[in-house]
DNA sequence: CACCATTAATAAACAAGTTAATTAAAATCC
DNA sequence: GGATTTTAATTAACTTGTTTATTAATGGTG
């Protein structure tokens, strides 16, 4: 029960499951009883850091295919954690902002994610 | 456009993603020319490598959880790519065997998987 | 202005990840 | 031997990833 993680020719690719498995485990298991995913979280994180801004630019940041956000927007203005608002100039555009609800739970969990980024960084050698 | 992956405090996590996407982009390519999925491979690829065994070493060596495990063997058996047949001292248990047509698979794709897997290992600094 | 290409967002279809529950067979214990 | 616990596999419900298609608005060009 070592902590290095195999890097032989075939199990590369399991390797690298095996470490996000590790890595988001823990993760997954504070957001669940903060009643979010991981996901969702990446997305508030990104509208808290960075202010209100559109889908577009919140699927570079956090990671996430289009469709994929188009999804989880839903599901986040369904728990009122981001409203919206139309973009007068160009209607195809809207921007999304955190709410105060969403905020609450970037408070309650901030700490404790960040504590589970640092063992991160040290499970993979700083 | 650098190579090299940003592991400062925070973007950690997406730093992991933006690697799995880009190890795992090209390979799901060239298996979706074959028609199998990623996770479809990695079970064929124990199976050819390690010998017929129960589903629950191969979710082990596959990295996929029994329940993930269950819909994939469905869907390779419907395939015709594997085979199934009852232990008959333990009837909770199954064998798991790859047929003809799921080494032709393997066969016809190993070299360049085995060229993307190189590929990747230089990708991640050997 | 009309036509065509581009862009932002969404929708649809399928595969997989995760957690919890369920089924059925084996093993254990009294 | 019968009740209880454990184990192997499956099922169910929900969320996300991926690809392709679609909708609607904008931009550009003749």
């Amino acid at each position: 029960m070592t902590n290095s993680l195999p890097l032989t020719s075939r199990s590369l690719p399991i390797a690298l499951l095996r470490a996000r498995e590790r890595v988001m485990g823990p993760i997954r298991s504070v957001l669940a009883d903060a009643g979010i995913t991981e996901q969702q979280w990446r997305v508030l994180r990104v509208l808290q850091e960075e202010g209100p801004q559109e889908p577009t630019q919140i699927s570079e940041r956090a990671c996430l295919s289009l469709p994929s956000l188009t999804r989880i927007l839903k599901k986040l203005e369904d728990k009122k954690l981001i409203k919206r608002q139309a973009v007068e100039k160009d209607r195809r555009r809207q921007i999304v902002e955190i709410t105060k609800e969403g905020m609450q739970i970037i408070h309650a969990n901030l700490p404790e994610m960040l504590r589970l980024a640092a063992q991160t960084r040290e499970l993979m050698g700083g």
